[in-house]
DNA sequence: ACTTTCACG
DNA sequence: ACGTACGTGAAAGTG
């Protein structure tokens, strides 16, 4: 056995290495000891959980002074027994670990998972910031510097170095560092060690959050079950559109070439031949530059935002090139091809699915960014199909922030149109134009609705909508008029901020912190914070009634799933059904729907399109794997 | 690493 | 006194 030596806090630590079977006599009498909480982590190839080349390498637990780092290709068996036995593990990030650890048939999921406490999410609850937002962060670096001990080394970036010093990328060095070498192990060890100790600062946060605490964890362990699900990928259909985006940005940027400009994405060369083209550019960025984004550059190519000709002004074709140009690739890029990268072998996506990371607690994805894909059309969305014989689904909330920020802020008018079935949007048009209001205008009331939320004013909104300010500047203050009680709310939260500690509570007893310089956000933070959330705990509340196997993704309002054809609809309205809520004496409505065969048939994508009839292949699912029981 | 842009709710 | 659009993930260029 190897034992390597390391100081955390003060405190001579031990990092052991078993090599042998007879090593592991000492490693049962390790465990004998009794710790009522062990600290887990692993380590394998990658971040690719579900590639078919990501393998497990190490799994290490161990308590606030030692370590214990085993290797999973010789320790199997210790390793299952243990994580069989034990009852209380602590993890930064659990879901990574349990995924990794059922994924290699360690332990399921639905095993392991429950047994976890997650310094990750007793971080978020104390404070939510990153580092750049001026909190400590929320990775085990950062809370190991601040809560356990500042010198505490940086073994990720310490270990790239040693990757580096091999001529190995970061990607590589996991996969290929020699399982035995030095500093991969006592780092693996390190880990733990700090993690444990993360464990006993961080549980302030159960004291002060322990409902809070338990359903995050809930929630956890449900979107990990998600992911392991996954989305299945209508594969030849990306592939003929990888090849469609492919094309279509090489078109734009040859045509941006012939105008003087060598890529698109070169701000500068754009803005160089705009002006020579006589385009006068007056927006300006943040730090300075001029501005060459879309909200610039439509107005040049005499478009709207839904690239209806506006026939005002003969089109920039450079404006125009620089457009579409980019959507090509980014569609390219972030989606079809991200797609395509991140495939398991069964044309599954299992992206990552964060339940708690905004500074409001939202959920984000990645890997890849399943929230973001165009909704402007059905493309990039119909590369999502239903497992066969399932129908897609979509369940979303209707107009839940506004519905929340009248609950919060108590104003009668709002909560009565609510209550009285109205169309918010509608209802404040009518109230703000009169009751022939136009189509525009009710957008209009649309925008003031969100502006409202977010805390904008005229200009914001005049400049998203494309209205002159002072039109909206006047429809703003009949809105404050027509609903007192949304100024009232937000002046109040400030006002108790400034007051005392600069956070807002919201009505779970959530704490987000504010920016001294940015107190019109709070109205924000808890608006978008309780909306979120509702669905975290619909979520929870789906899976408890049994309907969490028809989930796939959630997205901020709405959640989407498949279900059996024939009893799709059904399912549909009860996932709304169980979604749907009082909150505060305000209805939180739903609106399920059916989709189809892929997610672009809600964004209008044909059925079936006809030309892929006879290059459909037919897709076989291996039966007996992991993934297929986690299907059933 | 930072800035800018673009995709969503 | 006044007004401030909120929260993400991903990719490309620049330095």
């Amino acid at each position: 056995m190897r034992t390597y030596r390391y100081v955390v806090a003060g405190d001579l630590c031990e990092i052991h290495f078993p090599e042998s079977d007879e090593d592991m006599a000492a490693f049962e009498a390790f465990l004998a000891q009794g710790d009522k909480f062990l600290a887990l982590d692993t380590e394998s190839t990658g971040l690719d959980i579900f590639s078919a080349q990501h393998q497990l390498r190490l799994v290490q637990v161990g308590n606030s002074r030692e370590a214990w780092v085993l290797r999973w290709d010789r320790f199997k068996d210790w390793i299952r027994r243990l994580l069989g036995l034990r009852r209380n593990f602590i993890a930064h990030n659990a879901t990574f670990d349990a995924l990794t650890l059922d994924r290699h048939g360690a332990i399921s999921i639905e095993e392991l998972l429950p047994k976890i406490w997650d310094t990750k999410i007793m971080a978020h609850l104390l404070d939510p910031r990153g580092k750049m937002e001026g909190g400590i962060g929320l990775g085990l670096k950062e809370l190991s510097a601040e809560h356990v001990d500042s010198q505490a080394p940086d073994t990720s970036n310490d270990l790239t170095k040693v990757f580096n010093g091999f001529g190995w990328t970061k990607a590589q060095g996991w996969a290929r560092i020699p399982i035995e070498h030095m500093t991969y192990v006592l780092y693996a060890g390190l880990d733990v060690i700090l993690c444990h100790r993360l464990h006993e600062k961080l549980l302030l946060a159960v004291q002060l959050y322990g409902d809070i605490c338990k359903m995050e964890h809930k929630l956890q362990y449900f979107l990990a079950l998600m992911r392991r699900r996954g989305m299945l990928l209508d594969i030849p259909y990306i592939e003929r559109l990888t090849t469609d985006l492919h094309n279509q940005f090489v078109e734009q940027q040859d045509l941006a070439m012939d105008l003087g400009v060598e890529s698109i994405f070169a701000n500068e060369q754009v803005i160089a031949q705009l002006q020579a083209m006589g385009e006068k550019l007056t927006a300006t960025t943040d730090k300075g530059a001029l501005q060459v984004d879309r909200a610039v550059l439509l107005p040049l190519a005499d478009v709207n935002t839904n690239w209806e000709r506006l026939n005002v002004r003969e089109p920039n074709p450079l404006a125009e090139a620089v457009l579409k140009g980019k959507r090509a690739k980014k569609w390219l890029e972030a989606y079809a091809m991200g797609f395509l990268e991140w495939r398991d072998t069964n044309d599954r996506i299992h992206p990552v699915i964060n339940s708690l990371q905004a500074r409001t607690a939202r959920m984000s994805i990645q890997e890849p960014a399943l929230q973001q894909l165009p909704s402007s059309d059905w493309t990039i969305r119909r590369a999502f199909i239903a497992d066969p014989g399932f129908s897609m689904l979509a369940v979303d909330y209707k107009a839940v922030e506004m519905r929340v920020l009248a609950a919060l802020s108590e104003d009668w008018t709002m909560r009565r149109a609510i209550a009285d079935g109205e169309d918010l949007h509608s209802f404040t048009a009518s109230r703000v134009f009169g009751t022939n209001f136009s189509k525009k205008q009710r957008k209009i009331a649309k925008s003031i609705g969100f502006g409202k939320v977010y805390g904008g004013g005229a200009a914001g909104v005049a400049r998203l909508t494309g209205a002159p300010e002072d039109d909206i500047r006047i429809a703003m203050e009949a809105y404050d008029r027509t609903f007192p009680g949304i100024k009232r709310y937000s002046r109040k939260l400030i006002r108790q901020a400034q007051s005392g500690i600069m956070e807002v509570v919201t009505p779970i007893g959530r704490r987000l912190p504010l920016d001294p310089d940015r107190l019109y956000a709070a109205t924000n933070y808890v608006v978008q914070s309780t909306a979120r959330d509702l669905l975290a705990q619909a979520v929870i509340r789906l899976f408890e009634a049994g309907l969490g196997e028809y989930l796939l993704i959630p997205v901020h309002d709405e959640v989407v799933g498949q279900a059996p054809i024939e009893s799709a609809d059904e399912i549909a309205k009860e996932i709304g059904s169980v979604m749907e809520s009082d909150f505060m004496g305000v209805r939180i409505e739903s609106d399920p729907s059916v989709v189809g065969a892929s997610w672009g048939a809600a964004y209008g994508a044909p059925a079936v399109l006809p030309m892929e009839v006879p290059v459909r292949k037919e897709r076989r699912m291996k039966p007996g794997t992991w993934l297929q029981e986690a299907l059933i």
